[in-house]
DNA sequence: TTAGGTGCAAATGATTTGCAATAAT
DNA sequence: ATTATTGCAAATCATTTGCACCTAA
């Protein structure tokens, strides 16, 4: 059950640790941008007590072991999500909702970037602020 | 001389002060996006102190107004800059170095966004990460 | 004159760090 | 046994705030 998380871990060459499953199960299950503070209100949800630098640690770690990303909002803080294809969001100013855009293909602007300016691209943030459809109507 | 300036802080209706014009005028010849510290140091260099905290106000009602922009490079601290035509930039992880990129076209984008989420796209921001010319050298 | 701007010092919020105790390999 | 991880408390860094004084309109 844990086994696939555990599994995980280890191949990054970190330890697995009972903090870290919850961390990973976590990012695993919520699909959704969360910052350290959900995380650990999350664990503690599941009593789950760990310490906040023990979080920031993690979470540091599992991002530059490219198991997470990092995104900012606009925000003083960093907000971390599974790694999984690529896509950016959609934030509403009104009431912070976070959707998912996919498909944004930029490809053809990386590869121009790369040509024009003789800078390899390695990563990219592409983020829409705007309202969402429930802030619309009112 | 100074009027330009003079102008464009009273057509927000802010009120026109020394440390105010020194700020827009910082904007206005330096084309790179700077944050707080980087302001408060070029107008040492021009004797010029004010608090950081009058900064920290000015910026902040400036990027209200629409005068300058917002940005954030996965940096904890804001940058800001001019705000002239819409562009973009690369980041090099290695040195630091910020080059702008302009013509990134993502109306297609947007509208597609506006059709398929039903979300009013207000503004977006998109920045590359990578290794500059200089730094692809060494 | 008066609404708004400034400086100062203290508060805040997110994140980081040093270090001793503890747990994973 | 060795090395990495954790908890705790204190430090740091960017930013914000309260308040009394000052200044542009």
């Amino acid at each position: 059950m844990n086994n696939q998380y555990r599994y995980i871990i280890r191949e990054t060459g970190l330890k697995v640790t009972p903090t870290r499953l919850a961390v990973i199960k976590f990012f695993d299950q919520t699909k959704k941008p969360a910052h350290v503070a959900d995380i650990i209100k999350a664990l503690v949800s599941q009593k789950i007590y760990a310490d906040q630098a023990t979080i920031y640690r993690i979470v540091e770690n599992f991002y530059k072991k490219g198991l997470i990303n990092r995104l900012q909002f606009q925000k003083r803080k960093f907000y971390y999500e599974t790694n999984r294809e690529e896509h950016h969001h959609a934030i509403c100013n009104s009431c912070g909702k976070i959707e998912d855009i996919s498909n944004c293909s930029l490809q053809r602007l990386e590869k121009e970037i790369e040509k024009k300016h003789n800078f390899k691209v390695e990563s990219h943030s592409l983020e829409f602020f705007g309202t969402c459809s429930n802030c619309l109507q009112k």
